[in-house]
DNA sequence: TTATTTAGGATTGTCGACAATCTATGTCTG
DNA sequence: CAGACATAGATTGTCGACAATCCTAAATAA
């Protein structure tokens, strides 16, 4: 996220951090005016990047009332995660079936730097990779399916990891999910289409279980 | 698709329309000041639809150089159909759980009717039905999945609906689709997620294989 | 007091013009 | 003759102002 060659663009881009870091509340409205002010600029590109953003569903925007940032019922955040669920698994066949041999051993080198960062830190990071070092991310390249790829790290990605920090880890859920990984890589090495999507299925819904009754202990108050 | 608040969202329904029926060939460029002396109006209108266009993947838009109809490769198209295979598939399975007694009814109901339709003029017009009389249309909602449903309707069906009058559908294909289509609502009602899952994937599938044939076929020219 | 109405202010949608950038054509040079 | 370069034209990005719409709050009536 870094080639800004338009003012719209840059401007969408210090949007979307600054919603997914939280420093812009889910349900706050976002003011054309108070943007302008801001990020300097005049208003059409404010209101492209705006617009941007309500493509990527980051914010909501009706007409003449203005834009606010999404802020999800416990039910949409539940239907995203099913179908990131799905949609993930749905990779790892894929990777099994069409990543190649030199995609399968770099992403076994990746994981055992992610064993060396886990012995270093006592877990504490392993969370926090992103971008091209992530190992989902990697998988979901492996799929060789750009729509795929698009859907989840576009529309969906974002969404997530707004709502990620939320879902705080056991301490050793790390360790435990990077043996997870292991054995995922391991069906994919091994050409495994059936089982690789099992397993991620598996890993995943461990993710969508703690969010569910994370949301269902929220709903009480 | 009719409450067009403000200009650009009709100028937007209206652009969106002309290039699903490929009034607007892909690849052909769209120039805001054609577009201007075409809808009237002015050009703030007219790049936000342009965006928007872009948003639900029907254009390519790129920096300084303008916006063109979407030209989907045979690979990309290949991906989408690959998506929607798994995403119908999973909806099917979500409404076989969660459609209500009375949805499921009215299913069946829309299923008879499709039945004398097709008697009447030899199945013809079996494949044109849209929105909310399509048997998928109606699956995707019974998944009770809002992203599901926006993933589904939203950003693939347009696409899908753009590169469907390729597919000539062989004249015995409706009765057929028409029987699968009663075999899942017996699997729906039967409240056996799986075999409705399993059964949409078939389904699917035929498309998505004619859909790759035919591909086959064309790259030869 | 509560509900309705009605100005007022603020915000968004739209407009026309200017600046920045790209594309195409033609020229020049090797 | 091929290819790099430069200029001209057209197109897109941005700007400031005006019009249309909505939200708020004060004022009025029940």
């Amino acid at each position: 996220m870094s080639e800004a060659q338009t003012l719209a663009e840059k401007v969408f881009s210090e949007l979307a951090t600054a919603i997914v870091r939280g420093e812009l509340a889910p349900g706050e409205k976002l003011s054309e005016q108070a943007l302008v002010t801001r990020y300097g600029g005049s208003r059409a590109p404010i209101r492209e990047a705006i617009q941007k953003l309500e493509a990527r569903n980051l914010v909501v925007r009706v007409p003449h009332a203005g834009a606010r940032v999404v802020s999800l019922s416990l039910e949409e955040l539940r239907d995203i995660y099913e179908v990131r669920l799905e949609l993930e698994s749905m990779a790892c066949r894929l990777a099994a079936e069409r990543m190649s041999d030199a995609d399968i051993s770099a992403l076994e080198k990746l994981l055992e730097e992610h064993a060396r960062s886990i012995e270093a830190d006592q877990g504490l990071s392993y969370y926090q990779k992103s971008g091209n070092l992530d190992f989902h991310y990697r998988i979901i390249e492996g799929s060789k399916n750009s729509r795929l790829h698009q859907m989840l790290c576009g529309d969906l990605y974002h969404i997530i990891r707004m709502y990620r920090y939320r879902t705080s880890t056991s301490s050793e859920r790390p360790l435990q999910a990077l043996k997870e990984h292991q054995r995922i890589v391991e069906a994919i090495k091994s050409r495994d289409p059936q089982l690789a999507e099992l397993l991620m299925r598996r890993h995943i819904q461990v993710s969508l279980t703690n969010l569910e009754t994370r949301l269902a202990h929220e709903a009480r108050h």
